[in-house]
DNA sequence: TGTACATCAGTGAACGCGCGTTCACTGATGTAC
DNA sequence: TGTACATCAGTGAACGCGCGTTCACTGATGTAC
């Protein structure tokens, strides 16, 4: 076992944060830091090829032999990186949560929550809802990393972990737009929203033709009950 | 291979429908129908024993020969029944589909939604969501049935099934509650709305202690939403 | 009511396979002097 | 600029295990006469 923080003055883009984690006795974090140029190739070559089988063959099927064998390499040099399948698996997730993350936080700088109309609101709400979906789309294997999201306990939390800090900006600036409503509910409200866009996107990637359709019906559904809140219950 | 209904005067409890499926090359109908109160038994413990152990390991960790050790059988009794154990999964997806589904039917003969009030919707959407809710916590492994209907495409096609045959006995009701809506619109919204609802009992379940927070919230939330539908977009 | 026979229900023991993973090693890259 | 050495990156070959599944069989139940 290598100790950790070896290259820590390296670029993060890996980002393998060699913190011990409990949890349910699976071991999640990446092990070794590629320091090398060819290194981080090849993880991000397990990555992407990890994705794409994802889309191929599901989650059921896939196994490190099978990415190993696409990504040309031996198992042990997967293993030097990744401790086991999940943990291609939860970088993946981590990955594509934040890249969802950050078009977020993006969204609400512009303003995206700060709308007074029902109208601006569900187009507001539409943008962002549109750029999720995208980044989702074009995530190597995103409609079955959430998927797996769902299914496998220990990365449950990778979710959990981000809609609990979207939930909390988004909280943040809703307190101004809805002063009235109290913050347990509030909190709730903003929760449950997230949710249900989230759930929405799942949606849309599983009836491509007509994506549009849903997306600009859950906004108008969203839209409607923020209005409704805003007017009191 | 034996052939189809030579026991087809006999009770149709265990459902063993032998019509062929083409679908994705899995095989997942029951196989022979269980004629003695014996193999009845065997049956429906090989069903039950594989909710609990999905509710104790998960889905992963799943396997016949698991579910054989638990019920106190050898393989072949219970590849005497079931081809293979995607086949298990889906008459437990199926009971529970039918499940929800009978308990909705029931909701909208007593005219659960033929409202016309905000609060009177939601109070009435509250009552099935609380029942669904129920039904899926009561079922041996509920929770897990209805996320493996996910990540299975195989079983997916259960949970779809359900949800058109519901989405078009409500739509039929709706069509007389929200004339002005365009046919095409009233599906889709429809169709969102128990989506979005059974994307709400999994989260209820998964946090049982919010479970009533959760479930008032999304109700209010279809409640504003219908009301909108109503008062024109 | 008793027996012979057909059918149904379940057993014991094993199969081949691909899984996740590891050991001991070689080749590639970077670094100090 | 060249060489010696340390570290990093990846290979070849195999492991034990539990998976889904099957074969040939025995025991239990129902039925006809």
């Amino acid at each position: 076992m290598p100790g950790p923080g070896q290259n820590s003055d390296l670029t993060k883009r890996p980002q393998p944060d060699n913190t011990p984690q409990a949890s349910d006795g699976v071991e999640l974090e990446t092990k070794v830091s590629p320091s090398q140029d060819r290194a981080r190739n090849t993880f991000e070559t397990i990555l992407s090829v990890t994705g794409d089988l994802l889309s191929e063959v599901g989650f059921e099927r896939l196994s490190t032999n099978m990415v190993c064998k696409r990504a040309g390499l031996t198992p042990p040099a997967l293993y030097r990186y990744f401790p086991n399948k999940y943990a291609i698996l939860h970088e993946l997730g981590r990955r594509l949560m934040e890249a969802q993350d950050q078009a977020v936080f993006e969204w609400l700088r512009e303003g995206g929550i700060d709308t007074q109309s029902f109208e601006a609101s569900a187009e507001s709400i539409l943008r962002i809802q549109k750029r999720v979906n995208e980044i989702t789309k074009t995530f190597p294997g995103g409609a079955w990393v959430v998927r797996v999201m769902r299914v496998i306990p220990v990365l449950k939390e990778v979710r959990l972990d981000s809609r609990d800090l979207v939930s909390e900006e988004i909280l943040e600036a809703l307190r101004k737009n809805l002063p009235d409503i109290p913050e347990d509910r509030l909190a709730m409200a903003t929760k449950l929203t997230i949710e249900l866009m989230f759930s929405a996107t799942e949606m849309a990637l599983e009836v491509p033709e007509r994506e549009e359709e849903i997306t600009r019906e859950v906004c108008f559904l969203v839209a409607s009950y923020h209005a409704r809140l805003r007017n009191g219950s």
